[in-house]
DNA sequence: CTCCATTGTCTAGCGGTGCTAGGGTCGGAT
DNA sequence: ATCCGACCCTAGCACCGCTAGACAATGGAG
């Protein structure tokens, strides 16, 4: 049995090393860059061994979307955590969010501006994404105002950061003054 | 001369048949059916005349968006300047936009989710842009807010909008209730 | 009217894409 | 020792954006 589960091991080792080396190459030239070939070549197989792995293209975004999701609601865990206050709570994930969407821009394109295959907002959503969601909520929900209800509110808020996020980063809003457009939102949609 | 200004013509007529055509079909089966065989054999010439056109792909979305801003530019002063009051101007042109979004999806992706090779933001851009920013500036420059510069206003609510419309067509956020998120955000985010 | 040059268009093809069929090799089980 | 199945690779499909080069039609000059 140890060698069959060792070749699990292995072919597990392997599709993490696909979904890694695949983030690498869109992080360093683009999505676009990323084709079966070249990640193929860059991970020492030939390009079948992929469809062993994931279906196809689509699969490999949908896979990098979901760790970036996981790592996307630590950090704004963590920079909620370090905030007292609602209202700094809230200035200090949307600062949380918009950075990671800098830093990141290849994983926040797998996560909302690519097919990635993946279910949003429904129950079949996978964990990961709800879990990103969740991490809005939480802090989003304390202030989302009398009688009206968080979820709502979340999205609201959400879908104006993610505005910010994709305009800013491909030149349609010009760089400067984000931090005083984040003010604005933080200010004006937060109610405590 | 009047044979040059008749072929001038001619190719003038072609040129806005290649636009209609491209739009036509990326609004029917989307822009990854838009290659440039399918649609030189619907305009029923070969491919190198789409090139003696435009400089590629790229430049044809482009065309599309700018034919897109102008349109939207006139839908969205038309709702405004039916609507009284300051505030109403603005939810006006808020459910005029994002209803443009949803009934032109190719055209808007052309616009603001795809390469068209445009400048955005900038002394360059051209003059539709300019206009359809315009636009959305003359209504809710007046709800910016004391001591608060109305273009950035203009910035922060055109991003939020732009948010809700992706993420809402592409499955993202539900369905419903969009009519009230649109509300949440001109309640909190309007001055007046 | 003939000849030439320019203009316009097409066929064919290049290097690339995502994806897959089919064959060979190699290792574990009998 | 032999078989068998799992595994992986080579080769190729249909398609993509784009372009070189051949060919035909047209307008002007002699």
């Amino acid at each position: 049995m140890s060698v069959q589960e060792r070749k699990q091991r292995e072919r597990a080792e392997r599709e993490r090393l696909i979904v890694a080396t695949a983030r690498e190459l869109a992080e360093q030239q683009g999505w676009d860059a990323v084709t079966t070939r070249r990640l193929a070549e860059r991970i020492e197989y030939s390009q079948p061994v992929l469809y062993s792995h994931f279906r196809g293209k689509r699969e490999i975004i949908g896979a990098v979307a979901l760790q970036g999701a996981s790592e996307m609601a630590v950090a704004m865990r963590a920079a909620t955590a370090a905030a007292d206050g609602p209202r700094e709570r809230v200035a200090a994930l949307a600062r949380a969010y918009l950075d990671f969407a800098a830093r990141n821009p290849a994983v926040y394109d797998a996560l909302f501006q690519l097919d990635g295959g993946l279910a949003y907002a429904r129950e079949d959503t996978p964990a990961p994404l709800k879990d990103a969601f969740a991490a809005l909520l939480e802090t989003l929900g304390e202030v989302a105002g009398d009688g009206v209800d968080p979820g709502l509110f979340t999205e609201t808020f959400w879908a104006s950061l993610h505005g910010l996020a994709t305009l800013t980063r491909e030149g349609r809003l010009p760089p400067e003054h984000t931090e005083r457009r984040v003010q604005m939102l933080v200010d004006r949609l937060a109610m405590a």
